[in-house]
Formats: C-alpha cells, sequence, structure tokens
DNA sequence: TACAATTATGCAACATTGTTGCGTTTATAA
DNA sequence: TTATAAACGCAACAATGTTGCATAATTGTA
C-alpha cells in the first residue's frame, strides 16, 4: 500500500522522456534535467516509472539502458509482445517503430514473459548524413 | 592483411565458449580461464573472436554483453536475422533456443544490419527450483 | 492548517563492466 | 633462427549503476 508521490523531479523526467520521440538513456536523461536533483535520483525515479508502467526499459545494442514511455508501445501491445526498436549504429539512438506480429517458436518449458525485439542499422537521418 | 594467432589463451577462451551450453559474459569466461591471462586480454580476445565470426555479441536484458559461439546459430541464420535468445530473469543466464522467423515491418529508409529477438522469463532449469 | 507518517532525496562511497596507453613478450612466416 | 607484427600485462581511467544513511518533502488526516 505505498503511496506513489508526485514530486517535481518525477514530473520533470517523465516529462523529459515523454516529449522525446526516441528512447534515452539515463545519462540523457539526466543531461536534461537541468539540476533539479541529484542523478541517483534520477536513477530511483526511473525504477519507479517502470514499477508503475509509465515508461519501459530498453536495452540498446551497446548495453545501455534505454527508457521510452509507454504510450509509444500501448500497454496492451507490450503485454502482447508485439513491440519493435530501431538501435541506430551511428547515432546510438534507439527509436520505436511499430508494432510488428512475432511467432515465437519456444519449448513449452520457458515461460515467456516479455520479448524484445530491436534490429539494429543506420537510421534516415544518419542515411542523409553519411 | 593482418596474421591471425592462436594463442594458447585465446585456444582456451573459445574453448571455455564453445563448450558451455548458454552464452557468458567476460565475467563469466575470465572465471574459468584459471587466471593463464588478465581480464584485459579476455576482453580483447572476444573483441577477436567476434570480428573472425567464431563467437558472438548479444547484449542481455540487463546490459551484460555475452558471447555464444557462433555454431550454436550458425552463420548463415546470423545472416538472415532469424536467432532467438532467451533471457533468464532469475539466474540470469542467456540461451541460444531456435530460429524463428521474423517478418520485419520497418519503414524503408531505415537500414538494417542485424535483428536481435530476446526473450525474457523464466527458464526451465529455474521454473524445477522455484 | 498543522501534524505525523512515510516516501523521496542528496551525498558519499562503492561495485561492475568495459576501455586505453604503453612497454614487453611471443607466435609465426621467411 | 630471426625479424616483425600480433598479443599481452599492468596500471590507470571511464561509464554506468547501486547502496546506506541522514535529511527533506509530500500527502492524508485530524
Amino acid at each position: 500500500m505505498a503511496i506513489i508521490r508526485n514530486t517535481i523531479a518525477k514530473k520533470a523526467v517523465f516529462e523529459i522522456i515523454q516529449s522525446n520521440n526516441t528512447a534515452m538513456s539515463q545519462t540523457e536523461i539526466f543531461a536534461k534535467v537541468n539540476n533539479i536533483c541529484d542523478r541517483v535520483t534520477v536513477y530511483r525515479i526511473l525504477e519507479r516509472l517502470v514499477k508503475e508502467v509509465k515508461i519501459h526499459k530498453i536495452v540498446n545494442i551497446n548495453g545501455v539502458i534505454n527508457y521510452a514511455p509507454c504510450n509509444l508501445c500501448s500497454h496492451e501491445q507490450h503485454v502482447h509482445h508485439d513491440h519493435l526498436h530501431f538501435s541506430c549504429t551511428t547515432c546510438k539512438k534507439l527509436t520505436c517503430i511499430s508494432d510488428n506480429h512475432i511467432e515465437l517458436n519456444i519449448p513449452s518449458n520457458y515461460q515467456v514473459a516479455e520479448v524484445f525485439l530491436t534490429v539494429s542499422g543506420i537510421c534516415p537521418n544518419c542515411r542523409k548524413i553519411l
């Protein structure tokens, strides 16, 4: 029965994540909060937002954890394991693209929780520059 | 025209990766080499083995990079982007399961290089224990 | 509106994973 | 056997993430 508080820092972090069109790392998010809070606090806020299913965690192909608002890949899609992320090898940005239907072929003795489909390559923006 | 050398440490690292039925992190691999070389050397060997396409790199859902021999997911599959990894949330092990056919639905202005399909959940072994 | 309860924060310190520079050692082709 | 480039060890650093604890702030309730 923990009471959820909506603090200034939490609102700011969520706002930053929501207003960005790509997923963001803690480092990027912290750079945008303008020192309204400590970097540890950002980690803890992210943890809470994930638990509240307001954002979700995606690992980039380089191992850095990124966060995206859950509205980009709605909760329903989230549960049905049908979202896809594009990880640009040039700009390192992680973008939610669209839903894809994935047919899983996993032995039944594995208990599936979530499906992560990440595609690496070069995003439209970087292709222009290159 | 770099000459590839087959050193003792490199053979040992490759042997360790190949004889294991799950993907391994640098930490796990280093723990098994019995101090025949430095931990930095392990990192560099892994880098070379990836470049030589003898092993491949997979990011676990917690952000830790894991390595698996390429015979588990053959090179052909690798190129055709059809391999799947199961990431156990309990024992943290990453297992190559099987190939899956993935239908990608990505805008054509994205240039696709590789596809990573990782499924999280609980592996058969951990289900027994729990 | 003030208070109490408990959630959230800051700070410092630490842990883990991965990288770089550089001098030395070693494997391999000739 | 030797020359040469590849591989290594060591030390130092960098990035990312975590923990403990004292303090501050939010929110339901009186």
